[in-house]
DNA sequence: CACCAGGAATGTA
DNA sequence: TACATTCATGGT
């Protein structure tokens, strides 16, 4: 679909490369995927801030470190005693699989059920982990990407997998094109197109004007 | 004050 | 399958 190639035009020539994801390692970019969940970025780095200055930024470490103490440094990030847990259990799963380095050399069809089934990571982390900290060409589907989607008129459903199928099928297997993409969405969506939309200025103004969702016709995107 | 942020697990019908 | 609820801090 030459259109989604267009949506990515405007928005690449509008904001730029966006060199996500944000992350001085694949294991910090892992730890990250689970910290932002549902949550500000800017609430992460501090999350990260602080396990930096604790020192414990590392599967070992993170593994050991009493559940309450990782619960305090991570606070900022939001749902502190819920990521906590998470984070422990990605860790000790990591761990057992001998580290990053060995995750790499599978491939993403063994890889991404596994992940999966790890408690504390649904679709959109799983996809964040496999595509930005291991390299593999997997598109990630977030909030954004959805309510984008449903309001230029790109879709019409809501389903994860369904969503990221449709990106996948119209698209060519590029994984630089799936990371900036991604980033790209999201970076619009924290822009104009917020559930209260914004888009008065929007980059694909026209697009979204084509296919309003209904009962927001009067809205501008 | 209300609203939102780069979700996922759990429970209900 | 499709929603509703819970989890929680911090910025605008």
């Amino acid at each position: 679909m030459q259109k989604l190639k267009s949506i990515y035009n405007k928005l690449l020539k509008h904001f730029g490369p966006q060199h996500w994801w944000p992350g001085d390692t694949p294991f910090e970019i892992m730890i990250g995927a689970i910290l932002t969940q549902n949550t500000n970025w800017g609430n992460v780095e501090k999350a990260i801030d602080n396990l930096k200055g604790a020192r414990v930024l590392g599967a070992r470490d993170l593994g050991k470190i009493n559940l309450k103490k990782l619960g305090e440094l991570i606070r900022p990030s939001g749902y502190f005693r819920v990521k906590a847990r998470k984070l422990k259990v990605f860790c000790r799963w990591l761990i057992k699989q001998g580290g990053v380095r060995q995750l790499k050399k599978q491939n993403i069809q063994s890889l991404r059920p596994q992940l999966l089934e790890i408690w504390g990571i649904g679709p959109e982390t799983a996809d964040s982990m496999l595509c930005y900290a291991l390299d593999k060409s997997t598109f990630v589907v977030d909030a954004y990407t959805k309510r984008i989607g449903n309001r230029v008129g790109l879709f019409k459903f809501q389903d994860y997998h369904q969503i990221k199928d449709f990106f996948e099928q119209n698209l060519p297997k590029d994984l630089d094109l799936y990371k900036e993409y991604h980033a790209l969405l999201v970076e619009l969506g924290k822009n104009y197109c917020k559930p209260k939309p914004v888009c008065d200025s929007c980059p694909i103004n026209r697009l979204c004007k084509k296919k309003p969702l209904r009962g927001e016709e009067q809205r501008a995107c």
